[in-house]
DNA sequence: CTGTATCCACTAAGATACTG
DNA sequence: CAGTATCTTAGTGGATACAG
């Protein structure tokens, strides 16, 4: 979400900066969150906002415009009384549906080995944390 | 990297917890280019330093201590003098390269698309600020 | 060589209040 | 309804120094 100034020197490496930067913008919690609630189809500010639950209208709105000016969505608006508008995906934003999909199912898939990789991992530490104690038991 | 504390509540409908929280790992900006040096082949600490270039130790050393926390990563210490540290993707680390794998091929392949929506952009927002400063002109 | 610990700057994100 | 503005806080990340 911020300005490539920090991101992109960190690698220097070929065209890696795309990743980096893409990964900046759509790897991004709210926006995956966003994008995946308009896959259903267009929706309005707080439609979103009620259907992600937990963003903020700060977030919402950030995130909302960063969308926009990468192409992602569409945001269109009705200057009636009340206002209205509407956002939904772009071809852009619908292609990139595909590999957020993938790495869905990726965490559906895997989350259950993460989750007992980290109670091993956690046995494990509290082992370490044993052997340190006999050490600077005294102290 | 956070708790699960904030991020989980957000969302409420199904198992999009496991998302959230999965992306919250592995959509990092450090964690997909280690997970990405590391794609190549064991490495020991230094190697991986030098290969992602622009990251600090204190968050090399966070990346994959999680990274191995989550069992994405192996960590083989030999207790020699200098000591050694080897680095590799266990199997449920290098599954993870093919989502991430169709994500890069996304950037690539999107970046074009995405760098001229923002260009497009721009220039939308010049014309607005220039209604703008019509209006405020006298302050 | 492979880390850990401390300090510091920055900014991202939430809460709140206000505008068109 | 759909935002914007501002304040505050918590977390991220870098630099440096030091330890095993």
């Amino acid at each position: 979400m911020n300005d490539t100034n920090t991101s992109v020197r960190a690698c220097e490496a070929g065209h890696k900066p795309a990743v980096t930067e893409t990964l900046a913008r759509i790897g991004d919690k709210w926006t995956v969150m966003v994008v995946g609630a308009l896959h259903q189809g267009p929706m309005r500010y707080n439609q979103i906002r009620r259907a992600v639950e937990g963003i903020s209208q700060r977030m919402l709105t950030l995130t909302l415009k960063g969308l926009e000016e990468d192409g992602l969505v569409n945001r269109t608006m009705y200057p009636t009384i009340p206002p209205r508008v509407d956002y939904e995906l772009t071809d852009l934003g619908r292609k990139l549906i595909v590999p957020l999909q993938s790495l869905y199912d990726w965490a559906v898939e895997h989350r259950p080995a993460m989750l007992a990789a980290r109670e091993k991992f956690a046995k494990k530490q509290r082992k370490a944390a044993l052997r340190q104690t006999s050490f600077t038991a005294a102290k």
